[in-house]
RNA sequence: GUAGAUGUAGCGUAGUUGGUUAACGCGCCAGUUUGUGGCACUGGAGACCGUGGGUUCGAGUCCCAUCUUCUACCCCA
């Protein structure tokens, strides 16, 4: 029986990865633009860094972690997100020493055990960012503004950039009292998982799709109202910045992320068409301390990478060529043949791709595959050419030839 | 985790109320007489019909289980 690829896996084909590649080196080039440089993790971290940096009550880890015990019984996970690990980095690297704000980006594998849908895999890429070190609101900002690039020069339309602020502890607290007090009125009527999310998490409860939910969360009171002056200040200056720079956003005060090291400002980047969250993000103050670092201030993002290639496909994926070949070498005889390596080799030396036979096929056979495989140019190396050191070099789409020596460099000048 | 659908050569499909060597298109390989492709024609390779059981004289076609993929819920990127 054959073996098949684990549930929620994916194999990317030639066909896939020169899309992919394409997509990773625009947004990798306008990273840098940024001034932020790539990081990589490891793919597994020991079980307590998603524990305490994700946050115990979160459905990531209670319910989706690749977790299991190594054969020194250490508790190991694959990574079900890059934050964790990056910041763990950052503090083990002594990254702080640097001149900050650190600006780091990444495009990593990530594992998280979920049912498999559309645009929802078990091993998915995201591409992220983190920006630490700073507190200010113009940090907030310049992610956003990052995050909408992407989708920019992607050439992706409608999405739509949805922001709240959730808080930070202190005004948090104050206000999850408020809440469970209007939710509590009605508690009964709520569904099952509500009613396990109001002790854990009440701000969940906002979140709910169930209808009847829904119709109990009418005129409940919103964080934003209840944010500390502190809070309320930093959210009016990143909603102000980004109305200056002509961001189109909605407060949408239903975004709570599912993870637990969010304060202050939260935004996700929404398809319209498919109506799934592309990118997601925002402010963790807490978390680098949480990880037993100096109180440090941070934000940043991530994004799904096969759900940004699904809306390339739509948008621009028609424009994304693969390279076809410079030039097909057909060769007959074993002398002849010699020679077309040599020259193939040559050309290769000046970086232009060269194809030729592999399975010393007939003349007509070769003349076909070269046909196949979209080769732009063609020389033929026999016997007459050998004899006479010249060949003709025919352009395959047009079919015209010109006569040229057997010579690499005149061969070269031509094609090129 | 729950619910519904799906699974036939690399890809896309056909396979009547269960009956001899599972069909077609695309693709792949090779030919159509002397060294020039794209078209056309001819031939060829390639499938234990997702997997494992069961019913039957006999199953791709019926039953059960299981896996995959897809859809929704949940959650998210």
């Amino acid at each position: 029986m054959m073996i098949q690829k684990p549930k929620g896996t994916r194999d990317l084909l030639p066909e896939d990865t020169y899309k992919l590649q394409y997509v990773e080196k625009k947004i990798s080039n306008m990273l840098e633009n940024y001034g932020f440089k790539e990081i990589r993790v490891p793919v597994f971290e020991y079980t307590e860094l998603f524990n305490r940096g994700v946050g115990e009550t979160t459905d990531v880890v209670q319910k989706e972690m690749y977790t299991f015990d190594d054969k020194g019984g250490r508790s190991i996970t694959l990574r079900p997100e890059g934050t964790a690990g990056t910041v763990r980095a950052y503090l083990e690297n002594g990254m702080a020493s640097l001149p900050s704000p650190v600006k780091l980006w990444y495009n990593m594998a990530m594992y998280r055990y979920e049912n498999v849908q559309k645009g929802r895999l078990r091993e998915f890429h995201q591409i992220g960012l983190e920006l630490i070190g700073s507190s200010s609101y113009l940090a907030d900002v310049e992610t956003i503004l990052i995050g909408k690039r992407i989708f920019e020069t992607l050439g992706i339309k409608n999405i739509k950039v949805n922001i709240n602020s959730i808080g930070c502890p202190k005004c948090r607290g104050e206000y999850q009292k408020v809440l469970k007090e209007f939710i509590g009125k009605n508690l009964d009527n709520y569904c099952d998982d509500c009613k396990n999310r109001f002790e854990k998490n009440p701000m969940r409860i906002l979140d709910c799709k169930q209808e009847k939910c829904k119709k109990y969360n009418v005129g409940a009171p919103m964080m934003i109202d209840y944010l500390c002056d502190e809070c309320k200040t930093h959210f009016e200056n990143v909603k102000s910045a980004l109305k200056a720079q002509n961001v189109n956003f909605e407060i949408d005060s239903g975004i709570v992320r599912g993870l637990d090291y969010y304060t202050k400002t939260v935004f996700e980047f929404i398809d319209e068409k498919s109506g799934l969250t592309v990118l997601g993000g925002g402010r963790y103050d807490g978390l680098v301390e949480e990880l037993g670092g100096p109180s440090t201030p941070a934000v940043g993002f991530a994004s799904g990478v096969e759900r940004l290639m699904e809306m390339v496909e739509a948008s621009i994926g028609d424009e994304i060529k693969e390279r076809k070949p410079d030039l097909y070498i057909l060769s007959c005889g074993e002398k002849e043949t010699m020679k077309a390596v040599e020259i193939a080799e040559g050309l290769r030396d000046k970086d232009l791709y060269v194809e030729r036979d592999l399975i010393e096929r007939s003349f007509k056979a070769q003349m076909k595959y070269a046909d196949k495989i979209e080769a732009k140019n063609l020389i033929v190396i026999g016997e007459d050419e050998l004899s006479k050191n010249t060949v003709k070099i025919k352009n395959m789409s047009t079919g015209e030839e010109q006569e040229v020596k057997l010579d690499l460099t005149e061969i070269y000048s031509k094609i090129k």
